[in-house]
DNA sequence: CCGACAACCTGACGGC
DNA sequence: TGCCGTCAGGTTGTCG
C-alpha cells in the first residue's frame, strides 16, 4: 500500500543496499508497466554508481554518477524485494550490485512505472512540476493550505487526494488525518477555518510520521533474505473499519467519494 | 471549476 | 472445490 510513508520506508531500505554501489546488472523483465520502461534504461543504468536516493511525494528516485535519475512509482501493488532467492511472477526489474546484492521490483497490477531522465531535468518532470508541498518538513503550512483551498467548494477529502494541494497523501492517510483533525470528509474545502486547517496540518504530519516510524521497525525484515519491504502494519483508527467502534464508541461509517471509499466517524468529525 | 466515472491489471476474499 | 462478483494503496483522462 504505497503512499508516502511506504515509499519513504522503501527508499530508506534501499539506501544501504544501493548507495555508493556500482550496478553490475540492470535488467528489465518486460517492456510495459503503466508506462513503457525507457528503452535505454539498461544501457544508462548498468555500470553506473548510485550516488544518492530520495523521495518526492510517492515517487522514489535513484541518482547515478552519470547524471541520471531513475524514478520509480509503486502504483497500488509495487514493492522491492531484497536478495530474493528466486524470481517470482511480476518481478519486472532486476538489479545486482558489485557487492553481490540483488533487488527485484515486483508489481502484479502494473500500475507503477519506471522512468529515467537527467537529474538536472527533475524540476521540469511533469509529475513534479505542478506538485504541492511535501507534508513533512516546513513546506506545508496552514496559511499555505488555506490559500490553496480558498474558494474551493469540493470536499476536503477530494482536495487532499489532489497531489497539487499536498504531495504524497493517499486514501488511507487522508482518512486518518481528517479523523485525527476532527473534520468531516465532505466539508467544503474552502470553508474550513484557519484554526482547523492548522489542526489538519499537524494531523497530516503526525499520521505520516507515525506510519514512517512503524514502517522503520520493519527495516529489519528488509535486510533479511527475501525480505518484504515497506508494508506498514499500523492499526488504523478509521480506514478499513466500517461498522467497527471508533475510539469515541460510535460506529465508523463508510461512504464513496469520487469513486473511492472514505472511512470516518460522524461523531468525531464535524461538518 | 467540479464531480462522477472509467480505464489500466492482478489477486484476495466472500457468497453460493 | 470452484465459479463469480466485488474490492483494493494510484494516476490519468473524458464527459456533462
Amino acid at each position: 500500500m504505497p503512499e508516502l510513508p511506504e515509499v519513504e520506508t522503501t527508499v530508506r531500505g534501499l539506501t544501504p543496499v544501493l548507495h555508493g554501489q556500482r550496478l553490475t546488472l540492470v535488467e528489465p523483465r518486460r517492456a510495459d508497466l503503466r508506462k513503457a520502461i525507457p528503452v535505454d534504461l539498461r544501457q544508462r543504468m548498468q555500470g553506473a554508481v548510485v550516488t544518492g536516493l530520495g523521495r518526492r511525494a510517492k515517487y522514489g528516485m535513484i541518482d547515478t554518477d552519470r547524471g541520471d535519475t531513475m524514478i520509480f512509482h509503486l502504483g497500488m501493488s509495487g514493492r522491492w524485494r531484497v536478495d530474493p532467492a528466486d524470481l517470482l511472477a511480476h518481478d519486472h526489474l532486476l538489479i545486482e550490485t558489485a557487492a553481490g546484492r540483488r533487488l527485484a521490483l515486483n508489481d502484479p497490477r502494473r500500475f507503477g512505472f519506471l522512468d529515467l531522465l537527467p537529474t538536472a531535468d527533475l524540476p521540469a518532470y511533469p509529475a513534479f512540476a505542478a506538485m504541492g508541498p511535501e507534508p513533512l518538513g516546513d513546506d506545508l503550512t496552514a496559511a499555505g493550505l488555506m490559500r490553496a483551498l480558498e474558494g474551493r467548494s469540493a470536499p476536503i477529502k477530494a482536495m487532499l487526494l489532489d497531489q497539487r494541494i499536498v504531495a504524497g497523501l493517499g486514501n488511507i492517510y487522508v482518512c486518518e488525518a481528517l479523523h485525527m483533525a476532527g473534520i468531516a470528509p465532505s466539508r467544503a474545502a474552502g470553508q474550513i477555518s484557519s484554526t482547523r486547517l492548522a489542526r489538519l496540518v499537524e494531523a497530516i504530519r503526525a499520521v505520516l510520521m507515525a506510519a514512517i516510524d512503524a514502517g522503520g521497525s520493519t527495516l529489519r525484515d528488509f535486510a533479511a533474505p527475501d525480505g518484504e519491504l515497506g508494508y506498514f502494519s499500523k492499526q488504523f483508527l478509521v480506514y478499513g473499519r466500517e461498522d467497527e467502534a471508533c475510539a469515541c464508541g460510535g460506529p465508523v461509517h463508510r461512504q464513496t467519494q469520487a469513486g473511492r471509499s472514505t472511512f470516518w466517524c460522524p461523531r468525531c468529525q464535524r461538518t
